[in-house]
DNA sequence: GTCTATATGGGGATAGAC
DNA sequence: GTCTATCCCCATATAGAC
């Protein structure tokens, strides 16, 4: 076997079943289903947690690049003024989502994998996410705070936190939304998703701003 | 002790911890923190997925009961026409946030517990929340095409989906919004966060519909 | 109803032969 | 670099004494 094979064989299974299980997944199913022995990850990797920060490595990394890549090119296309929000959200979400799997129409495993990077508590997988997504995370509020400029950084950063949410949860598991319709909606044209999505969430950052009070009690008593 | 004394130190004691650390505690933590052997959550609950149900059980229904006891209330005030939609989000979130803990300014174990519930991907657990809000979901769903006619119930139940997304990852971890902002934001002042969330998800309902296409090559071929 | 003790299985990690 | 064998910890669950 190649020197370097058994490192990507594992990477490759870790991808696909912390896509689709989570962080979770045992190290026996991970070496299990990528055919290699169990006490190679610990010669890789040195221990669990490195080999999901090597998974995130490999993947996460350039997806951000490409988003940001869109986001430029969407703002250099707009010289005056500034770029739709809708192209701007397609570039946040497009990337993630446009990397299908071979040809059995599921999702591909970098979607899952980003999906789970936003919905995980594990402490370790927590840091290593708002390490990867956060100059990424400023520019986007940047760009969108320049479209919106009625809003604070407060708000606009709580709104990018709904957005996210919302994005991450359709990704880890987007049968999700045929269960809740009761099998109306089909969770697997992706297409039809993301524009849904993106509508969705421009028509949530394009709300008027929320009437902020100095605190809860205040707020609470000048409700009514 | 009293009868019946160990049964509901177990269920405040893994009502906290599912709301904090998720469904997969342990039992040994539960019982050490309930004071409680380990044994009796076998004989009152069965096993473990016994606790669980007994946990949703206890709290998912009154919650869903108060939160369509609002919404009804809310469609009663507007006889003529249909209530506004920043109310019918109201009855949705509202519930689940107003039940503060004691005095640490922590958000609620029903809170945490909801967002829980939302965000699992156990099967078990995620049986359990599709029964607890299947009447829910389709009662709001209803509401929700009374104030948008332009909406088919496809794209409805999308929007819904990503409401339900947004809200619960706020509950499950309103630390996250921090951690995003790099602390501009604070998260315990739930009563913006509410405010913010209620207006976030009003526009992107009300945004207008999406241009839906036949398939999935058809919606690429035709977007530029 | 409550406890101790234990059965049984799965997890991550490592030592040491090859 | 790869493998076997094993260590040790933690999980759920149960049997049976009290």
């Amino acid at each position: 076997m190649a020197t370097g094979d058994t490192r990507l064989k594992i990477l490759d299974a870790a991808e696909k079943l912390f896509s689709t299980e989570g962080f979770g997944t045992s190290l026996r199913a991970v070496t299990g289903a990528a055919g290699v022995n169990i006490a190679a990850v610990n010669y890789h990797f040195g221990c669990k947690d490195g080999l999901v920060s090597a998974v995130f490595a490999r993947r996460l990394g350039p997806l951000n690049e490409e988003r940001r890549s869109l986001l430029e090119s969407a703002v250099a296309r707009a010289k005056h003024g500034h770029p739709p929000i809708e192209a701007v959200l397609e570039s946040l979400i497009r990337p993630a989502v446009d990397r299908w799997g071979a040809s059995d129409g599921q999702l591909s495993s970098i979607a899952g994998l980003l999906g789970r990077a936003h919905s995980e508590n594990d402490p370790h997988v927590r840091r290593l996410v708002f390490e990867q997504f956060a100059t990424t995370t400023r520019r986007y509020c940047e760009v969108l705070a320049s479209i919106l400029p009625d809003l604070d950084d407060a708000e606009l950063y709580t709104r990018f936190h709904f957005a996210i949410a919302a994005m991450a949860t359709t990704l880890v598991d987007p049968e999700r939304v045929g269960l809740l319709s009761d099998g109306l909606v089909d969770a697997r044209d992706m297409d039809t998703m993301v524009a849904r999505l993106v509508s969705f969430l421009a028509g949530g950052f394009l709300a008027p701003p929320t009437a902020v009070v100095a605190s809860a009690s205040v707020a609470k008593r000048s409700a009514k």
